[in-house]
DNA sequence: AATTATCCTGCCAAGTTTT
DNA sequence: AAAACTTGGCAGGATAATT
């Protein structure tokens, strides 16, 4: 009888090809479960992924919800972070940002980046690291530093360094390291520092000796390639290595070009990061509300085929564009807010009408009648529902040009999605079709660029594309979301939850519950708001101001709301006297002007660098400075808030005489919450 | 069930910035 | 100076929480 043997094996790809997985999963948005906000740049990933790559994410997770802002690191040096954590790659990143991206590392806790400067130290010409950023004792071996220690690239480790020449790559079992000079000629792009407008990947295949430019120019981040056109610097590619023999040195170059091992027989496909990360917000995005996801534009093209569409509902399971175009009475999942939420009725129906089951996006290449920088795409229907869904990343890949025109096809509505903050979707444009015009990379203009309260006219995507600088600014600060124009109306969509705005102002004012961009403290306690008018009607309450006076009994209320109910139940009548005549005078009531608080143009606080991360209600987390936030706002100290005018105490009361009964302690108030003193000028 | 508090969003006016 | 843009207040409906 055969002995029984005990039979093992290890699969070696297995780790690559599961990060390579993941990765490939956060581009599309697939399974992200956080959103973090850096600067003006959200970034999609799993919440899983990231706390076993960082023990700040580790322990904030634990507390922290669905969407969390950063403020203290740069949006770019937390993609480059982000990328290394889904792919254990550094690449090409300038060395005259390294010493804030070990920092950053440090913050978060990645040790590889944390670490990072002892192996940097060895590559000459990098311009010098400070001494906090080479981390003291990682000389020593790393096998007495126990799990994790692997990302601790040790002196001792080193197999080849600066052999021969400066440029030679250093490779040890736990990394790999090489340095090639930053050029402008490199093709990097001249684009905003945070454009997220590039769309298309590239599959690239390196030379069969390294890393061409090319190829490395093309996984450049934009972010990162923006930087350096007026210092030229170095470039680092830094890649921890799975397996040392997966290294392959780089040919020695004058330009100092060193590449970290890339995949044998493989080809890179790289898709710029700004996209994976900023352009997905996929659907499922949870949004600080706890809505249900809805409208979101990659549900656009699901909802085209009702008969189809559970099939192909987006790999998040998020609601379909139903919920962005029904009436609230349908099934589909709402938001807590419907009436804001359904740019109408008739487009719903627009839509249904059509039946539409898969989408190929026809680019049209730029032509003389397109602005430089700007893709017209249509989506048709192909009526294939088999693909696999492999997201923005294969959907582009799938691209090719036939007449003159980039098609691409969409696996699905997701890719939409993960074209890119700034697209446009035109629908119902012409039957089954729908126009997206989206502003590629070096695209001077962009969505964003409109504002005014949707006072601007409706005009076309391409007639708003503008090229000034200035409104390249202004894009890039305020990519918040998606257009979305039916019917010749426009909708905004909020990219992080998806709820669609008639007015751009009111979609930038509900941005910012996302964001935190602002923050709007109030004077009297340490609470603070994400609008303005939150902590306007707050701050009264602190004040006890009564400003809205009845009419008919002459007596006064702290806001609209009790107003209306006392003239509701003891009147039974409606403040706004909408049973009688339709003008001012048929009012039952009489607003009052503000005396406790005087108008704060800019009251707002914008951005404190640093300070104590503040997790809100709605597992918002942001960042308060605290010698702000800590001791809270007591009556009589200088307001927080960035406007032009100083509120003083004194200006707050109405002093005696003026006939105003503006303001008392609201019965209900109390002292309980807020200490009132009155004072003796009053 | 009624009341109260809070949230939400279109609209608007006023202030600020840009052209 | 005019236009464009930003900010914040208001109305009034909706929803959640409390009584």
């Amino acid at each position: 009888m055969a002995s029984i043997k005990l039979i093992s094996a290890a699969d070696s790809q297995y780790s690559g090809t599961l990060l390579k997985a993941l990765n490939e999963q956060r581009s599309t948005g697939l399974f992200c479960d956080v959103t973090i906000i850096v600067q003006d740049r959200k970034f999609r990933a799993h919440k899983n992924i990231l706390s076993s790559s960082s023990t700040y994410f580790h322990q904030l997770f634990s507390v922290a919800g669905q969407v969390i802002e950063l403020n203290f690191i740069k949006a770019e040096i937390f993609e480059e972070i982000l990328n290394y954590i889904y792919s254990s790659k550094i690449i090409r990143v300038r060395s005259d940002i390294l010493e804030e991206l070990i920092k950053s590392g440090q913050t978060l806790g990645v040790k590889f980046i944390a670490n990072l400067g002892l192996p940097l130290s060895q590559v000459k010409g990098l311009p010098g690291l400070s001494k906090d950023s080479v981390p003291d004792g990682v000389g020593s071996s790393s096998a007495s530093k126990g799990p994790g220690s692997q990302n601790i690239p040790a002196k001792n480790d080193l197999i080849t360094q600066e052999a021969g020449g400066e440029a030679m790559p250093i490779i040890t079992e736990a990394f790999s390291l090489s340095s090639e000079e930053f050029k402008q000629s490199e093709g990097f792009v001249d684009d905003d520092s945070d454009s997220d407008d590039v769309i298309f990947c590239s599959e690239i295949t390196p030379p069969k000796s390294g890393v061409s430019s090319s190829t490395a120019t093309q996984c450049q981040s934009n972010s990162t390639a923006t930087q350096g056109q007026t210092n030229p610097s170095e470039i680092i590619d830094l890649e921890e290595e799975e397996t040392a023999e997966n290294s392959q040195p780089a040919p020695v170059s004058s330009s100092r070009l060193i590449q970290g091992s890339c995949e044998k027989n493989s080809s890179v496909v790289t898709i710029p990061s700004s996209e994976q990360e900023e352009a997905n917000p996929a659907p499922g995005t949870s949004s600080s509300h706890n809505q249900p996801d809805s409208s979101s534009l990659a549900s656009l093209l699901e909802h085209e085929s009702p008969d189809t569409s559970m099939n192909l509902a987006s790999p998040t399971g998020s609601s379909s564009w139903d919920s962005f175009c029904s009436p609230p009475s349908t099934p589909v999942p709402v938001t807590s807010s419907p009436t804001g939420m359904y740019p109408s009725t008739k487009a719903k129906e627009n839509h249904e009408a059509r039946g539409v089951q898969k989408k190929q996006v026809i680019a049209l290449l730029e032509n003389a009648a397109s602005k430089p920088g700007e893709f017209k795409i249509k989506l048709s229907d192909i009526g294939s529902a088999s693909r696999s869904i492999n997201g923005a990343a294969e959907a582009k890949g799938s691209e090719n040009i036939t007449g003159g025109k980039k098609i691409i096809t969409l696996d699905k509505g997701a890719e939409i999605d993960a074209l890119s903050t700034g697209c446009k979707v035109y629908a119902n444009i012409g039957e089954n079709t729908y126009d997206i015009v989206i502003p590629v990379k070096d695209d001077p203009g962009e969505g964003d660029s409109q504002s005014g309260g949707g006072k601007k006219s409706r005009m076309a995507a391409s007639d708003e594309l503008d090229t000034s600088p200035s409104r390249k600014k202004i894009r890039v600060k305020h990519d918040d979301h998606y257009e979305l124009i039916m019917d010749g109306r426009i909708f905004y969509i909020c990219i992080v939850c998806k709820r669609s705005y008639v007015c751009l102002t009111s979609l930038r004012r509900h941005f910012n519950t996302h964001s935190w961009e602002r923050k709007y403290p109030c004077r009297y306690c340490d609470k603070v708001f994400a609008l303005a008018e939150y902590r306007t009607k707050h701050e009264i309450h602190h004040t006890g101001e009564r400003r809205y006076q009845c009419l008919l009994c002459e007596e006064y209320f702290i806001n609209y709301q009790v107003l209306s109910s006392h003239c509701k139940s003891v009147h039974n009548q409606d403040p706004s006297g909408k049973k009688e005549k339709d003008d001012n005078e048929s009012k039952l009531y009489r607003l009052l002007p503000c005396k406790s608080l005087q108008l704060r143009p800019y009251s707002y606080v914008s951005n404190p660098s640093g300070g104590i991360p503040i997790i809100n209600e709605d597992g918002l987390v942001y960042h308060v400075d605290p010698s702000k936030a800590g001791s809270g706002f007591s009556p009589g100290s200088q307001p927080l808030a960035t406007g032009k005018q100083v509120v003083h105490w004194d200006d707050i009361f109405v002093h005696p005489g003026s006939g105003q009964p503006a303001t008392y302690v609201h019965p209900s108030e109390g002292t309980s919450e807020f200490e009132f003193v009155i004072p003796e000028s009053y």
